[in-house]
DNA sequence: GGGTCTTGCGCG
DNA sequence: AAAGCGCGCAAGACCC
């Protein structure tokens, strides 16, 4: 059964619906008030239904904090961006329509907290008739029906819409953490925390020396014009100020100023500030954006929540009692690409450690090799050692690379590619189209046609990485979703005391290939297990029988920083 | 004074 | 000047 809701001028409108769209005979459409909703939703939840909503992000913050959790959605703005742009789903009516309010980003703009238990529709922009969501689920559903491979698509936009539950989910629990750990780490890096305005201590010795080795005094380290000024009055031969530029250099000023960069880098970042700022009662709640990347890998807005550095994951620990069990699927995109690409033998080569693999065969010396010439394979690079590598790859494994290369060769044309369940890229934008055409025209000089080439390649690049970075975002949505399954049903026996959901055993972290579970001590062994059956399902889910493995590296710590 | 672009760096 | 993919954020640079 599909349980659709609607909001209405006043209140909500709960349309029982059969799994095809068609209305369920023997259940009438129900209008209940926002107040009462939470509670309907419970009452009918013990039957499993998948709720049709236009946005997670806007109906299942408040349901969580009313202590209601669901088990499957329908998340229609989601499944419509990627109906709406698929390969598969092309010659649907839907995909043809005009634009209209499925396709405007502002059903998706909400900043819920889990606190206000309030349900964010103020700012609903005005309803037209292609605003009705039943009438979107059957557009959608027909959309599916009629693709070439409906199974695939409809994984697709189950594990989308389940990554739209967990991300709430996620948002709801908060990642734990230590406010007095993360002052600890900072002070012991940077020093005490310095009156505003002021630079803490530590950094400021390190300043002081960078300054006295470039004489210096006045210097404005966070200047780049400021400091290219100075570093070439100290005379060095440079054109930029980036970290990696700098280590080329030899000099007496540069091991402080790196040292200051990493530094002043961790203050403005992840400093006390940041901390103020994203962390309460002991949790980080960043924004997850399920689909926030054309790849169809999560985005967040707010907090850096996926570029967290190593230095403070030391202040991510556990509540009292609680384990912290820290995955991560070893090498993914490697194995995806074998998957895709029906590589039997680079796939039964990397059955273990991956690069390792790669090396058992003779096809280059060592593990590093190995690992450069992929993703150099992955990437598409032509310069480097990576691109001198790659050619010993395509001998060993002609049938995996043949697959990207096609996949480059796609967007060079301007022609779209699609991950495995069927996510499309998009075409690339009228700058590069009008570039392509005007390389051709009758007095096309030599730089327009170098300009075009180069943007060809460039996007080929893209639609290379698309396709297997977009598979693997695919992998690691069946992956956390049958996760959360599993996760629920380990608790299953456990008396729901306060809330349902942060008793048991629940995802608080998710960061591409890497999953992390908060977990009550006595359970956190059983939680790896099914961390690690959840990635087998997963490969299963996507690539059948083929013989991939998924291995995970699994964690059980007391804080983040132990993880690896 | 305020908005947008660029630089640099964190993550996978 | 381009350069192996995808991001978000802070602060300076730049412009009106």
């Amino acid at each position: 059964m599909h349980v659709v809701l609607a909001h209405t001028p006043d209140g909500v409108q709960l349309t029982p619906l059969n799994d095809d769209g068609t209305p369920a005979p023997d259940r009438a459409p129900q209008t209940l008030t926002l107040a009462t909703l939470p509670d309907a939703v419970a009452q009918l939840e013990p039957e499993a239904p998948r709720w049709v909503w236009d946005d997670t992000s806007r109906w299942y913050p408040a349901l969580l904090s009313a202590g209601v959790r669901v088990e499957r959605c329908v998340d229609l703005r989601l499944s419509h961006v990627i109906l709406r742009n698929s390969a598969a789903s092309a010659s649907s009516e839907l995909a043809n329509s005009p634009r209209g309010h499925w396709d405007t980003a502002a059903v998706a703009l909400s900043t819920v907290t889990p606190e206000a238990a309030l349900f964010d529709f103020d700012d609903a922009p005005a309803h037209g008739d292609d605003a009705d969501p039943v009438t979107e689920f059957r557009a959608q559903r027909i959309a599916v029906a009629t693709a070439p491979d409906p199974a695939r698509l409809g994984l697709l936009l189950a594990a989308e819409s389940a990554g739209a539950l967990i991300a709430a989910e996620m948002r709801f629990a908060g990642l734990p953490w230590s406010e007095h750990r993360h002052d600890e780490l900072l002070t012991s890096l940077l020093g005490p925390r310095p009156r505003p305005g002021t630079r803490p201590a530590l950094l400021d010795a390190v300043l002081a020396r960078v300054r006295d080795e470039l004489g210096a005094p006045e210097l404005n380290p966070d200047s780049p014009n400021d400091l290219l000024r100075a570093l070439r009055a100290a005379g060095m031969i440079i054109t930029s100020t980036r970290s990696w530029d700098l280590k080329q250099i030899d000099h007496p000023a540069i091991p402080p100023l790196l040292e200051y960069k990493k530094l002043s880098r961790l203050l403005a970042a992840n400093g006390w500030h940041w901390l103020d700022t994203w962390v309460a009662d002991g949790r980080f709640r960043p924004d997850y954006v399920p689909g926030g990347v054309v790849t169809g890998r999560w985005a967040t807005s707010g907090g850096g929540a996926l570029q967290l550095p190593k230095q403070i994951r030391g202040a991510v620990v556990p509540d009292p009692g609680w384990k912290l069990v820290v995955a991560d699927a070893a090498q993914l995109e490697p194995r995806i690409l074998a998957g895709l690409a029906g590589d039997t033998r680079m796939a039964e080569a990397g059955r273990e450690d991956f690069y390792e693999g790669i090396v058992a065969t003779g096809a280059v010396a060592t593990r590093a090799e190995a690992k450069v010439a992929m993703l150099g394979a992955m990437y598409g690079a032509t310069t480097g050692e990576s691109g001198r590598l790659m050619p010993r790859l395509t001998r060993a494994f002609p049938q995996a690379i043949a697959h990207v290369e096609a996949a480059a060769r796609a967007g060079e044309r301007g022609e779209i590619v699609s991950t495995r369940l069927g996510r499309s890229s998009p075409l690339p934008g009228e700058d590069w189209q009008q570039a392509q055409g005007d390389a051709y025209g009758p007095e096309a000089g030599e730089a327009q046609q170098k300009r075009a080439l180069s943007a060809a390649r460039s996007w080929g690049r893209f639609t290379r990485n698309f396709v297997v970075q977009g598979t693997a975002a695919e992998w690691a949505l069946c992956w956390m979703a049958g996760l959360r399954n599993r996760l629920w049903q380990l608790g299953e026996h456990m008396d729901d005391t306060q809330n349902g959901f942060t008793d048991r055993p629940h995802l608080v972290f998710f960061l591409h290939d890497e999953v992390m579970v908060h977990a009550p001590e006595h359970l956190a062994e059983r939680v790896a297990d099914e961390v690690r059956a959840a990635a087998v399902d997963a490969g299963r889910l996507i690539f059948g029988r083929m013989p991939i493995t998924f291995p995970v590296t699994c964690a059980i710590v007391d804080s983040y920083a132990d993880a690896k």
